[in-house]
DNA sequence: AGTCTTTACTGGTCAGACCAATTAACTATT
DNA sequence: AATAGTTAATTGGTCTGACCAGTAAAGACT
């Protein structure tokens, strides 16, 4: 009464099981891949298949001559796979820096920066050895991460690789420095 | 020199050079395993792990005698995969909600909309034969359009595949109502 | 004790076989 | 000629067993 899952779906759900059930955790070294196949009754070929299929996710990781281990799989790898053929057909440049713009107003409305954040803002514009890019990117990151949104950060990382190739339309350095007037304002 | 890839990923590689050379779209069939392996003087096995990876990502599909079929990846069945083994943890269940959010406020501050999107809003709002998930994803579907970039409209629905899983904090519907009451104020 | 060599284990890849399901080609029947 | 039934070819699904390539642990030597 067909239904009958395919094999490396069945392994994939005893991964799912080790973690879940007998509490594995990133960095642990899984069963090898000939013990999983006598523990599962499957060829290693389909063992692989499924373990080929979640390491392209992010899930696990292999090294050669050691073994399989978990990750730390909270690091969005499959966002950034997902995106790369998302994007293949869609790399309008204007999309994508209207999106980009989008997150980083977002992180801009934040309330309030700590004191070591504005340090950390104004000695970014005042090196010199920066280039425009770095600075850009520089800027934003001290905001996202006072914003402490792992995912956001990640898709705006993203774009921001994305986009470097193709030219950035150039933001005056008065542009930032008005941001930063904006929080020393709200301490002082 | 190291950086040899694994067969799989070249497999991978190649996949993506089809859809974007060769414009393969969705609802085509790629080549056989046999001939891929042959194409890419690879092990059919070799070819296989990595068309289960990507099948696991939704972006092809393979029926058993008939071949291998590019799906419309634009609803990625992977995220249900992904959010079994990632959304156990609620601080990744409110960053997600909260990039969602900045989404959707962003499309929401559109200037104005048609008429006629405005009546499709009325519409949706009204259908009661629609559940809560579905109103709320076709009334912002509205405006994603409305805005036309179709590169915020796809990171919003993966969101969307993504949180469909977990539990949604509901708005209630007068929230809509008054999204609606702001557009209709400009055009009267 | 420290170093070197060997051994065993692990993932990476390959080749070939057979099954299962679908499709296409062909044949026989009407 | 049109249809139905059978056969052959093709495709994915799975298995077995082999060999290579790294790693790590055990053992031997100094």
């Amino acid at each position: 009464m067909s239904e009958r899952s395919k094999v490396y779906q069945q392994v994939l759900s005893e991964i799912q099981r080790l973690i879940k059930e007998d509490g594995y955790l990133p960095g642990d070294k899984l069963p090898s891949e000939r013990q999983l196949s006598v523990q599962l009754d499957a060829a290693r070929s389909s063992v692989r298949e499924a373990l080929r299929a979640i390491e392209l996710l992010g899930i696990i990781e292999t090294r050669q001559g050691e073994g399989t281990y978990l990750r730390d799989y909270q690091t969005y790898h499959a966002v950034e796979l997902l995106a790369s053929f998302v994007l293949q057909d869609s790399r309008i440049q204007e999309e994508l820096q209207q999106a980009k713009k989008v997150l980083e107003n977002y992180v801009l409305s934040i309330d309030s920066l700590s004191d070591q954040q504005l340090t950390q803002l104004r000695e970014i514009l005042a090196d010199s050895s920066l280039s425009k890019e770095e600075k850009h990117h520089r800027f934003f990151l001290v905001f996202f991460k006072a914003n402490d949104n792992q995912l956001l950060l990640r898709i705006w990382r993203l774009m921001q690789d994305f986009s470097e190739n193709i030219e950035q339309d150039v933001y005056p350095d008065q542009y930032y420095c008005d941001m930063l007037k904006k929080y020393k304002k709200t301490i002082e």
